[in-house]
DNA sequence: CCCTTTGGTCTGCTCAACGAACTATTCCTC
DNA sequence: GAGGAATAGTTCGTTGAGCAGACCAAAGGG
């Protein structure tokens, strides 16, 4: 980002955040490791990325110890470590955000807490338990906003049922 | 962002929130907002941003719906719209996040809930009401993580106190 | 009537992102 | 074990965005 290396005078961590989080295409990245996605050539194909600017994203998320590099034979898996699955609600956050400012019924994912089933509020609350569950007690399905879809790779399939965040492809 | 304009191709809504607010400086920007700021020459002292690119921001945050131009006499002021108050969650998460990742008890801001004054907790949640304040119901401290304050302008001075959000300056 | 403040625009430069081509390693198949 | 495909990148030339700094126009105050 660019935004100097002087946090200290940086009067709170948002700048911290961002410097990690707030680059062009980390988020979206972010955003499909939550999906389960963990592979180089599937991030690719998914977003469109050049490969160039996904290798430095996924190398700076590495350093930054959101995501961990796990060696699978012949490739390699990105992992969401602690530290990623910390930044969950931030990203719900922000897909509610996006979801809310069309059409408020025509969301195109929806979140549900896997324990009860009950679809999470907008501040990611289980209305039901009153908890705010982890990625890991949350199931996406599509939502009615999503339209008739195109893609037809295995991923894109895949998430056209419900399925548990963080399941890997 | 450039990422495209078909959304229609993406599977939620996140790249749509993104392509808003995703921008270089723009979250930093609307944080100033949060805490009060609300006029060109407050943003670009405070943030040491260029005004070309101010001016591309709050242009963009203000054709997207986010802030509102109220002309007060000779100037300018940029206000947070009802959109751009729905933003709070994702920049709390943010602001949360970034601290996290320190030393948790080295927090720079603290918020807390301005109805029975219990801090917020990670989730944006009053752990005594149980309620999720919005911003109008949510104070701003110092945090034991802020360290010795440098900046002496006036914003940066009444920052040195409790305020509640989104009071002007 | 001049000067300051505010909120910008304009210019030239640098650096990051882009598409496309190329590469190295491993795995699978024959 | 040879050939091809899949995976995970690197390299290259071009384009576009961000940068600092200079400049500018309108409003308000003295």
């Amino acid at each position: 980002m660019a935004l100097g290396t002087d946090y200290e005078t940086q009067d709170c961590s948002l700048a911290r955040a961002l410097e990690i989080v707030g680059e062009r295409w980390t988020m979206l990245i972010l955003r499909e490791t939550f999906f389960g996605v963990r592979r180089f050539t599937d991030f690719q194909q998914r977003l469109d990325i050049s490969k160039a600017v996904l290798t430095q994203r996924l190398s700076t998320l590495v350093d930054a110890g959101v995501l961990e590099r796990q060696p699978r034979g012949g490739r390699t898996d990105y992992v969401l470590t602690e530290a990623g699955l910390a930044l969950w609600p931030s990203l719900h956050a922000l897909i509610r955000w996006g979801d809310g400012r069309s059409d408020p019924v025509r969301r195109r994912r929806i979140f549900s807490h896997s324990g009860c089933g009950t679809d999470i509020d907008e501040f990611g609350r289980c209305p039901a338990c009153g908890s705010v569950p982890g990625p890991t007690d949350i199931l996406v399905r599509p939502g009615p906003g999503l339209g008739t879809p195109t893609r037809t790779d295995p991923i894109s399939l895949a998430l056209r049922d419900e399925r548990a965040l963080l399941t890997p492809f």
